[in-house]
DNA sequence: GTGAAAGCGCTAACAC
DNA sequence: GTGTTAGCGCTTTCAC
């Protein structure tokens, strides 16, 4: 099956192809680049000839000319929580329908947000997507001076300089109580937990603040950082408070899913007899048997179109005003609540 | 909170760092090339100037001139696959921590392998890693010619000029079944499931043939494409063999949680009082309590450890012959099985 | 140790 | 429509 390998041709240029066509070498850039003025006829020349020789365009060397490399970077961080997976899924794919090229860096113990940015900064980006934490504001100032366009996803609003992008957390937080309070809970409990950061927040603010509308005050347990772990932490405080026929809001599929499965299993709690529970996200998981998780579902294409978008407008437009956008959810009812 | 936007600056380059620092721009170069000939004072004096001015290097310019840019793209498919998502996580972060850039690629309905593989060559990447189908053999061959490294992850030993990385798929499908063996089973299931490809297959196959050792034949089911689902398809055959006392091989966890939850939930089977399942990859919610399952554990940090490996072994080398690594494999014992 | 000059492979005015 | 020329920002001999 192995044949010999191929010997390594040196490297063929735009020149070796301008020759073997007779043509000139900017003939050749013309050939292949899109909507220039060539003749149908020296174009098929140039395409032959560069079929024969195996050309392939320079990238780099166009993108330093065209001070544009149309490489995209995109700085993540916990792609074990399968929201996050799916998301950056989907936007590396809508990033290269529109001619993009993502680069994917995850933050960890060694390399912070700024550091990884630096280096996509370095690489002359067309724009960076964060779905991590924020980074420092100075070097947004920075990319804002490169001219580099800079989307936040689920982050707060305190930095200058970068447009955001965010489901409707406030929304989704009222869907929740409302969803729990037409099934008939008669008192309500939120989990936070902290990794989920900045939406998480607003989620159950939101929430907390429809049930007191309807003058129910919403207790607020607070767990340790794994999601999963964290529902099953929050197991033990809601197994106490059964006889209130509580509606517990997870901020996050993972730790509802959590707390559903401990429940069930540990404390043989029924769902939704006893209580109900609604997460959010609508990660694969929450439709498998075991949960049946009613949950607040935000698409994750619908936040990969829109963050492209809104990378694109600034291109076009560095001196756009910041702007936030908002991406809008639905609840997808279950069995859980 | 938005102050005004910086004005944004032009550019600045290394021969404005080399003016001001009064020094030649090839100081400037030697100053940010780790190991070049600079004298102390000089340099300090030239980090400086680039401090003040703001300079970073262009490695887009620097990637044209040394021939190579240090990005390494992967080419990924399935990321709802939580393995999937773990072994892009912990390759990007590898990649980062050896000096590599990683480009995500994902495979779509628009977006075959090939065109993807064909965008990363004209980015002159340094090499390429493909966790997704196998690309032509024809385009493997020009990255050979190119002097493109590439490693396949979990594919078949078909292709020539290429460098391998498996699991130990056939010692991962002996232990599953020693361990159903040693739990007492009575017959073996093994559920093949199309979407794993090549290691699916291996896996399935060397449990079979370890049964077989001991002179059981095992069943085979086969299910339709999506994990899950794939799981819950097997479980209405697998429901209806319980009198054998079965142990039951997944090649994948999330085929065996979708087992293992519509066994119980559906049919009202108890595991591992009635049968033992045991499933593959070790990802997270396989020690989620309603299943607890006992599994083949795959260490995505040694996957993208040695696959980093055999990428810097063929740079430094391109003439090697094409090698095959494989990556240990152990038993994770749960409550499944 | 430092500077001058050449060149990486491409695109983009500008002439013709 | 096509060729000529001049860079894009960097590294790298090669002298000194």
């Amino acid at each position: 099956m192995n044949k010999v390998p191929p010997t390594r041709t040196s490297p063929v240029t735009a020149l070796d192809v301008a020759r073997r066509a007779n043509v000139s070498r900017s003939a050749v850039s013309r050939a292949f680049t899109p909507g220039a003025s060539v003749s149908e006829s020296t174009r098929l020349k140039i395409l032959k000839a560069a079929e024969e020789l195996g050309y392939r365009v320079n990238l780099v060397a166009r993108g330093l000319n065209k001070q544009r490399t149309d490489l995209v970077g995109m700085i993540a961080s916990r792609m074990d929580n399968p929201y996050r997976a799916q998301q950056i899924d989907a936007l590396a794919k809508h990033l290269v329908r529109k001619g993009f090229r993502p680069m994917l860096f995850c933050i960890d113990e060694e390399n912070n947000v700024e550091q990884l940015l630096s280096i996509l900064l370095n690489y002359r980006v067309s724009g960076v997507v964060i779905t991590s934490d924020a980074p420092p504001a100075e070097i947004c100032a920075e990319c804002a001076r490169m001219g580099v366009p800079l989307v936040l996803v689920d982050r707060a609003d305190d930095l200058p300089f970068v447009d955001r992008i965010n489901g409707d957390d406030v929304k989704g937080g009222q869907l929740a109580a409302e969803a729990l309070m037409e099934a008939g809970r008669q008192s309500f409990i939120a989990v936070r937990q902290d990794s989920l950061g900045y939406s998480g927040q607003v989620r159950v603010s939101a929430f907390a603040e429809r049930t007191a509308q309807e003058g129910i005050k919403a207790q607020i347990i607070s767990v340790g950082q794994d999601e999963y772990a964290g529902g099953a932490e929050a197991a033990t405080s809601v197994a106490e408070m059964l006889e209130d026929n509580p509606g517990v809001f997870c901020p996050s599929d993972t730790v509802a899913l959590g707390l559903v499965d401990t429940l069930r299993t540990r404390y043989g709690v029924e769902i939704p007899r006893q209580l109900g529970v609604i997460g959010y996200d609508d990660i694969p998981q929450a439709s498998w048997n075991f949960a049946r998780l009613t949950t607040i579902r935000q698409s994750v294409t619908d936040f990969a179109r829109v963050t492209v978008d809104l990378l694109c407008d600034r291109m076009e437009n560095p001196e756009l005003a910041p702007r936030t956008r908002k991406v809008d959810v639905h609840l997808v009812q279950r069995d859980s609540a």
